[in-house]
DNA sequence: AGCATATCCGACAAATTTACTCGGGATTAC
DNA sequence: GTAATCCCGAGTAAATTTGTCGGATATGCT
């Protein structure tokens, strides 16, 4: 999320590279390169290589949420993991399931109610 | 909340064993032992010793809520341990723990608003 | 008193997840 | 052609969660 608020201050300046990132936020490059990597499958950056290259949204930042950065490095926002939809057996479970369900879904709501634009203006009032 | 919600709905007939609750639910006694120790320390059980023992809530049912039992069990409920109140160094760190802290009390919000009996209920809806 | 049923307790071990490193290859601007 | 930069798979370390082991202590019942 820090790596993305970076990208979504910068890029106006033109591709923001890794190294920036890394640099700014104090995150290993080579961890960072990771997380990139599952940035860009999810389509929420373009790496562009070579010199003078570097990372930029593939969207404007008002349209990619917290949830959607979330999502991209870890995977679908639940407190569990549960697939039996209706008569699971232990009765317990899906009592408890209900409110786990409820949970995650308020996480959802508050995470993709926020944008990269949001988390940039927040970040500039900082200063 | 598995086992508080089997004590929840059994309490009524004398303390329940945690031998019981292990059975019903499929959790190894010694483990839910380490949990119940948790749940006493933060005084939302009682344990009765010996023969006819076992466990009882502590108040009324309706007066437990799954936030208690979170925050008994795993502590404080926070998706991020930050102490730097104000001047964060980095301020990008700081933009996205406010996202967080937004996060995080709409997770207090749900867990706080939903109580032992109502999860007691839905699991004797859903018999 | 003796025994079965329970909770209490500390320390340890296994499994899972998260965080992070390493080494090298491919592309692009100048 | 060379420096800068992204791309990628495989491996390692640290942290957390989940679970086990062995025994002590209290209580109701006969």
């Amino acid at each position: 999320m820090r790596a993305m608020t970076v990208v979504a201050m910068r890029e106006e300046q033109g591709p923001v590279p890794l190294r920036l990132v890394a640099e700014m936020e104090a995150i290993s490059a080579q961890y960072l390169e990771q997380i990139f990597m599952d940035l860009r499958r999810a389509k929420l950056v373009n790496g562009q290589r070579g010199a003078k290259g570097g990372y930029t949204l593939t969207r404007p930042a008002e349209t990619i949420t917290a949830g959607d950065v979330v999502r991209a490095v870890e995977g679908p926002i639940k407190l569990v993991d549960c697939d039996h939809d209706g008569g699971c057996l232990r009765v317990h479970v899906c009592a408890t399931r209900e409110l786990w369900n409820k949970v995650s879904e308020s996480m959802r709501q508050v995470m993709d109610g926020a944008t990269l634009l949001d988390l940039a203006t927040w970040a500039r009032a900082k200063n």
